[in-house]
DNA sequence: TATTGTTATACTCTATAACTATA
DNA sequence: TATAGTTATAGAGTATAACAATA
């Protein structure tokens, strides 16, 4: 945030680039991100043959109060209406949640955990709070940990906070 | 959620659950991540055709000091030689990258970006980095960005350290 | 024997568009 | 007209195993 420097190579010189200790924090959170994902999803898919999306999505609703409607349970796991479709799809026919049409809205579907559901998650979940810890937690400090939280749920909030690119919005259809 | 509660269902009483705080952190960073990585995945489609991995793939040959082998060029992008083997088929289809027979070594590749490659990274990166300065950076003070930077060098560093549980690692074959 | 890279194949996942039904 | 959800379908990506060639 000091001096801005102008683009080196082709691009727009409207946009400044980011000074390097922010290019470097980008690609390491990316880099580092990604090798957890990578192997979170490896213990899920051996200890409980399910994805880290289908984790997320069991979890949401194992720790949740009660059902949830599709719409709910897909907000930041799923970007798209028929890929939250295509998993819950697999979870009822694993048996590990159940779909039943809303009292309320007779267009919403609600969701539930089965206990099948539920004790797949508790089968899971020490090996999974094992690989993060070891992986995620173990070189860091408490006070890391703190600051960490701190610092993504901001970005977090941040991002939700801005209008979704591409979520709800339609598609104007071009002129046929 | 102050005091530790013992697993309730099915599990290994071996491991002690993860304080609230850890989970709270490790929860949120994968979702803000998540968040971003989606957003940063529309601007690269949309401006270069291209997916995150590509970028990389290209970012890492384009900053780099020259070519780089088809193994040395996976590392920590693609978890699988043939992953790597069909992004830098696309990319070299695309006339991204070459490949050439090195002269060290017979069995490895030379891959090397080409100026098209290059050109593509320029055009696609003031986009990128406005993408990440409004979503990752915004919320943050410079402090914050150096912290982050720093904890999660240190959650690489180490997780890189680890044994990797299935990257290198030949299966042994079960009796026939 | 170990390593580098490719191929074939099967599978998972995602997203777009069209559709139904309800608010 | 807008929203909730499903379906069909197509495309991208990944991983495993078998393979060839070189170290």
């Amino acid at each position: 945030m000091t001096d801005s420097q102008p683009p080196a190579g082709a691009g727009a010189e409207s946009v400044p680039p980011l000074d390097p200790a922010q290019l470097g924090t980008y690609f390491v959170l990316m880099e580092a991100v990604s090798l957890l994902q990578h192997q979170v999803e490896q213990q899920l898919r051996a200890e409980g043959g399910i994805s880290y999306v289908q984790f997320q999505l069991l979890a949401r609703l194992a720790h949740g109060d009660g059902p949830l409607t599709m719409t709910g349970l897909a907000d930041g796991v799923v970007y798209s209406r028929s890929g939250l479709t295509y998993q819950a799809g697999l979870l009822e026919k694993s048996g590990l949640i159940t779909r039943d049409p809303s009292p309320d809205d007779d267009r919403a579907t609600l969701v539930s955990v089965t206990d099948d559901g539920r004790a797949l998650v508790d089968r899971v979940l020490p090996g999974h709070v094992q690989v993060v810890r070891s992986l995620l937690f173990d070189p860091l400090a408490g006070d890391d940990v703190r600051h960490l939280g701190d610092v993504m749920t901001r970005v977090r909030d941040h991002m939700r906070a801005q209008p979704p690119r591409s979520a709800a919005s339609r598609r104007r259809r071009p002129a046929p």
